[in-house]
DNA sequence: GCTTAATTGATAATATTGTATCGATAATTG
DNA sequence: CAATTATCGATACAATATTATCAATTAAGC
């Protein structure tokens, strides 16, 4: 039997960057404190829980005062490891992985992408001011610079193809957005990310909304 | 209060896409049943999850045989609502944009992206053999193509004025893929897409296997 | 046909997550 | 400085999701 344990609080885990985009905002604005209530209504929650999941990440607060807005957010980031960025690479660079390539807001999530790479050697060069590699380069860079995460952007049919390679570059985690299952062995993670499944949500909520509709 | 229903069985809504590749790659493969252990086996889950995924779907399967693969395709597409397929459209044809335009897996899914519209009318002409326009075009166009869905992926800084866009052209889904709290009226459903939620997820994962590693 | 093995589906148990209640505490107001 | 009010945090409770158990059923083999 695979190692099989449970992530317990994963749904606060999964707020808490949330929280973090929130409560950078706020401390742009000049907030030094916040309120669960606050943060409740801007992020359509409930207060209780926004108290709940500080509590957790050791964070708490003043009655009538709130939050400290600056502690919550280094609490934040200590409990989550973002402040000790870890250095990524991305594999496949479509439409998918360039956008991922482009999007600043990982920096303050602790993931730091420090280059790409595609089996197509035409797109060598840089996108988004990282730099992109033939595949051919992967696992001697990966090596060299010691990356600890892969980020699977290529469609599906190299999936697992690809995955043996970051695994056998020493990648210790990746973030799978093919439709994939992917084989790793013991002490490497995956992270399935799947679009069809908010689809899927959202799908149902729609058809749900138009049955209340018609009653 | 606003409307405060809760989406029960969410999980299992959310993994119905996974089934539906899976039995549509068994079908391909000319396989008439499937067994709940091999699906589970196949998608990383435990058999009697599956199980009882498919009996919510009201999937009934034979003992010793298993799960009629076509039955079980048709009875999740019905259940998801994925055979009639909603049309929608998209707006903000950056690198997300395309890749979402380009993604050929949502038609499986009952979405039927038929056109995205973005602010700069230098993008205007096709992607992925979707039409492009401007953004002034949009309300007129969502109204005679009578759009359910939309898609967001602009900046975040304007996501609430596109939002009100939508609502006003009688849009009553939207896919949030901002990281920004949208404000709609009553009758019209949001889903966010957050990708930091995954990367949180990754992130712990992580770390907790490197400390498993230490031990 | 009878036995065996595989597999389902029903029921029950457990674990996790979300929600409500309420006393305690600190700032504000009069 | 006392009363009031906003807010937290602890505890208990409820809803949801996962996992375990096991009898019932069907196909296959002898």
């Amino acid at each position: 039997m695979p190692d099989k344990k449970r992530l317990t609080k994963l749904p606060t885990i999964r707020r808490m960057p949330m929280y973090l985009r929130m409560l950078g905002k706020v401390r742009k604005d000049g907030m030094e404190h916040v309120s669960s209530n606050f943060l409740a209504e801007a992020l359509d929650l409930e207060a209780i829980v926004v108290r709940k999941d500080l509590a957790v990440a050791g964070i708490l607060g003043k009655p009538r005062v709130g939050f400290e807005v600056q502690t919550a957010i280094e609490a934040i980031e200590r409990f989550m490891n973002f402040n000790s960025p870890t250095d990524a690479v991305l594999v496949g660079a479509g439409h998918l992985g360039c956008a991922l390539l482009g999007y600043t807001g990982f920096v303050n999530l602790g993931l730091n992408i420090v280059a790409a790479f595609d089996s197509d050697s035409g797109k060598s060069g840089t996108i988004h001011d990282k730099p992109v590699y033939p595949l051919t380069e992967f696992t001697q860079r990966c090596k060299d610079m010691k990356i600890q995460i892969g980020i699977l952007c290529v469609p599906g049919r190299f999936a697992q193809e690809v995955t043996d390679m970051m695994v056998q570059a020493g990648i210790k985690g990746i973030w799978n957005f093919t439709p994939r299952k992917l084989n790793v062995p013991q002490g490497v993670v995956v992270q399935r990310e799947d679009l069809a499944e908010g689809l899927a949500e959202l799908s149902v909520k729609l058809s749900r909304m138009a049955q209340l509709a018609e009653e």
